[in-house]
RNA sequence: GGAGGCGUGGCCGAGUGGUUGAAGGCAGCAUCCUGCUAAGAUGUUGUGGGAGAAAUCCCAUCGGAGGUUCGAAUCCUCCCGCCUCCGCCA
């Protein structure tokens, strides 16, 4: 959530900010006229429930008709009150949580993705003397990922990977946490289902973002869109001591997405699937030190697809192509042949207090008080996606797909698809 | 899925309707005292919100949400969590 103080004390700065992620100024003069009624409404409370103490007390010194009767009608009007105060911090929160984070100054202002700011392409597209295949084609033909039998199982946007297509995962898995633990991330298996609260508190169920998670509505939760929906929770409520800090996670799940609203699109392969596991980097930092962590986390983003020999390219997403919890945030795009195009593989966010607020995750500043944290999350690999980088990066005219080095210790091999 | 128990401040732990925001202990902080990596005495210490320049005052808060009552940590309902036993299960 947006902090409150922060609204009410700048209005035209929250105004400006969410305008740049194309959200409409107004909803903060809507949000600060409720508060004001909200606020009204809670004062008159305290007064009338300051009074009713001081009966009760009278009234347990000595009984009284006169002071009961008075006490009785007091006790009408406070609930009176309390319905109408409950009503608008109904609407009060509602109108709070049509507010996105707020971008920082430097970030690059822009409509959409097609205005996210290329920083860097790094390493070479291959060229190959060949008609390159697409993903889906090469793990057809080597047997290793197959979408007919899995629509049929569990319908489209599924897919099943079979031997090397599964080993590649495990590599993948393996490479990830190994190479991102050395930085001081200690490796977390977490939940895959998350009570509603919680993940409204991580801001993932505010605006459209509700259509994109799976409901089990029996046992009244979710299932993780990312290993971040669990991640930011481990220390919820909890007030951590600066020693601690910062906390860094490499976290490992299966990510659940409706994918509503993109009928259609990306319908080939494995690319855009409502099921696909991903490594996850999660940091609890200072907030003065968040910008420091965001770029450690680009910085393993990048060593991770370098190691991978991919070739790739860094952008920094544009204030309109930003998600709903960031302030800042970088993408890496990973060059995929069969698309002929860049595409996203890895993101990386730095939420400041948006999240740490909805999850009462904080820190004690030098002078003793308690203050939020910042919250940062990043792809370590989206095996899909990565799959589908390597098979097309790396294949041969012979249709195998050469296993980039750092895969082959966990791999056992150098190629996928050779005669042995 | 069935049966039962429990959930109080940083920790331990009293408290079954009325000056209880909460005894007592530990821990923390401050002062005093004592010459020996320690002990003692006294005071002080939760969180959130509101008013005020401040001292201070008011409201809320005893897992969470409701309910009964003039009044609830204490009674009732539902939920969450932990523990024990049975059943099932990787």
């Amino acid at each position: 959530m947006l902090n409150v103080n922060l609204i009410r004390e700048n209005p035209e700065a929250i105004k400006a900010g969410i305008a740049k992620k194309n959200i409409d100024p107004k909803l903060v003069d809507k949000f600060l006229r409720l508060d004001v009624d909200w606020r009204s409404k809670t004062e008159a409370l305290g007064q009338l429930n300051g009074e009713q103490n001081t009966l009760s007390k009278e009234l347990a010194k000595k009984q009284s008709e006169d002071l009961l009767s008075k006490a009785q009608l007091l006790k009408k009007r406070i609930s009176d009150i309390t319905v109408e105060e409950n009503k608008l911090s109904v609407k009060r929160d509602e109108a709070l949580e049509k507010l996105p984070n707020i971008p920082f100054e430097d970030v690059p202002v822009g409509k959409d993705a097609s205005q996210n700011v290329v920083l860097r392409e790094v390493g070479e597209k291959p060229i190959f003397d060949f008609k390159p295949k697409d993903h889906l084609a090469l793990g057809e033909a080597l047997g290793i990922i197959d979408v007919k039998r899995a629509a049929e199982v569990a319908g489209a946007r599924f897919n099943y990977l079979l031997g090397d297509g599964a080993m590649l995962e495990f590599a993948l898995v393996q490479f990830a946490v190994k190479t991102i633990a050395a930085h001081g991330f200690t490796p977390v298996l977490p939940p895959m289902f998350i009570k509603p609260q919680v993940l409204h508190g991580m801001g993932r169920l505010a605006s459209d973002q509700k259509e994109e998670r799976y409901y089990l509505p029996k046992d009244e939760q979710y299932l993780i869109g990312s290993a971040e929906h669990t991640l930011g929770p481990l220390h919820m409520d909890e007030v951590l001591s600066n020693e601690s800090l910062p906390k860094r996670y490499v976290g490992f799940s299966s990510c659940f997405r409706r994918e509503a609203g993109s009928y259609g699109k990306d319908m080939k392969g494995i690319l855009r699937v409502h099921q696909f596991d991903k490594v996850e980097m999660f940091i609890f930092s200072l907030p003065e030190k968040s910008d420091e962590e965001h770029q450690l986390l680009l910085s393993i983003q990048e060593e991770l697809v370098k190691k991978l020999e991919l070739p790739y390219r860094v952008v920094q997403n544009c204030t309109g192509d930003m998600g709903w919890v960031d302030a800042k945030q970088f993408d890496v795009e990973t060059w995929l042949p069969g698309q002929d195009a860049y595409r996203e593989t890895h993101s990386c966010s730095n939420t400041t207090d948006f999240q740490s607020s909805g999850i009462n995750a904080k820190y004690k500043t030098a002078g003793g008080k308690k203050e939020y944290l910042h919250l940062l999350n990043a792809t370590g690999i989206a095996i899909g996606r990565m799959i589908i980088a390597i098979l097309e990066n790396n294949q041969t005219k012979e249709g195998t797909v050469k296993i980039p080095k750092v895969l082959q210790e966990f791999m056992g091999k150098e190629e996928i698809g050779a005669r042995s």
